[in-house]
DNA sequence: CGGGAGCTTGATGGACCTCAATCCCTGTGG
DNA sequence: CCACAGGGATTGAGGTCCATCAAGCTCCCG
């Protein structure tokens, strides 16, 4: 998949076969595409939300901060995935998008967004698998936090980004390229900064993983997987069988 | 909310008008009431997924188990709230639901719930709404196993099991019962269970909130919330004004 | 050459876990 | 009525994991 073209028709079209009107209408919803800055602000926790987006390319991740200081990455979206849809669903956002990279996104009104609630139907439907799959690594996350030790945490994380970025063509070989530092793995895992470091270390003279110069090595990933217990989230076509209505079907 | 009447209806109804036909299909959705006792599992982990269900009424948990013999509690849903809903999007459940007192639910199978989302696609809409506010809660669990300490942890989960309940009208004053035991709010919060009667005890001796006998008295509110860096979960009515086209609202 | 961002390492302390009792309450059977 | 068992709550002691503090290090860039 390159992250240029289409992340997102791609992704709900393991779902839904789209009919045309609503390939067009995805389309034309992702027209204004937006350069944001590495380190600059998507969302805002707490922002009015009429406005979402659409990741198209680069690195971002949702955070939220706590009064005393204290960061916790929630997710590191991919190119395709949508960003601050809750701003809009749920009238303010609960969380704030930063740019890790410099990114692509394109911008997606309220008013776009209902419109196509209300007119492509099926569309919102496909949106609904998108974010239980979001919800799903999402638990996979509470369970690393809560139950893994930070040693099983971090190969879980590197594992988990493995796949993911497999999935979309961005790993070559057991390697893939992270722009990710320390501290944003530290504010992923619940760990100070210094910890992850030691955990890294770990993994790279247990001849595990290696994570250099923005790159990451996974030496044997088997072993990680058991240190891990780590199974992979099944993204796995799922509905591709929902039938349509010909009402909704013609509609649009 | 009576936790035995269309606990579903009234939440959806909080985001789109139902149609007559929708009302219906929710009705005949909800008729094959099921029992299951105290301590049963209603959907498990890995389970082939043709079947999700609805709660009625009662406690249940969701949780996932690690190979370790560990736990992870992922939510605690209320009536009216879907459960296992991924088992049919993703095929199977990544996670397990148990009942933590004796329960009702309704079943709803696989084919059914296609036929919503092909009959009734703003129901599909609704329930991404739904899907969208759990995962806000999830978010703010994963914050504070994160981030916070056991203390703020406790107390945050103790603000926010009461305003949930209180807005089904299960709260009485500032208390509410809660059936849960010392075991399962620690592996809810990434705690030993000693530790959590610890954080318990600390609560009580500090005037803050006492956990006895099942039931939870908070005493002092404001202090609770500003020890836990609480801010309420908006279940704001979000897009009361998603528009129907003319199409969708005769369909069915 | 200097400065800064990020990485690395050591030392110390604290938060939380584990192990081990004891206690309380409730239900059960004699 | 009492003995007993079992689930849950409570408390103490000791150890471990991880955070915090404090330096140096490396690399890149001006």
């Amino acid at each position: 998949m390159r992250p240029e073209e289409n992340c997102l028709q791609r992704k709900i079209g393991a779902f839904v076969r789209l009919s045309e009107p609503e390939r067009l209408f995805l389309d034309k919803l992702q027209t204004s595409r937006l350069r944001v800055e590495r380190g600059q602000e998507i969302v805002h926790e707490g922002q009015a939300g009429q406005v979402a987006y659409i990741l198209q390319a680069g690195w971002a991740c949702s955070f939220k901060l706590l009064p005393d200081g204290g960061r916790q990455i929630i997710a590191f979206p991919v190119p395709g995935d949508l960003i601050g849809l809750r701003s809009i669903l749920l009238r303010t956002s609960d969380h704030s998008f930063s740019a890790l990279t410099d990114v692509i996104v394109t911008r997606i009104e309220a008013a776009e967004l209902r419109k196509m609630f209300a007119e492509f139907p099926y569309l919102g439907t496909a949106i609904l698998w998108l974010t239980s799959r979001d919800e799903a690594m999402l638990v996979e996350h509470l369970v690393s936090i809560g139950r893994r030790s930070a040693l099983a945490r971090t190969a879980h994380f590197l594992l988990e980004l493995y796949d993911r970025l497999r999935l979309v063509g961005l790993t070559k070989g057991n390697e893939y390229e992270c722009p990710l530092n320390q501290y944003q793995i530290g504010d992923t895992l619940g760990l100070s900064t210094i910890h992850v470091n030691r955990m890294l270390r770990q993994l790279r003279t247990r001849k595990l993983a290696t994570f250099r110069n923005r790159q990451v090595v996974l030496h044997d990933i088997d072993a990680l997987q058991a240190l891990a217990s780590y199974t992979i989230v099944d993204g796995e076509p799922l509905l591709p069988e929902i039938e349509r209505s010909q009402a909704t079907l013609a509609g649009g």
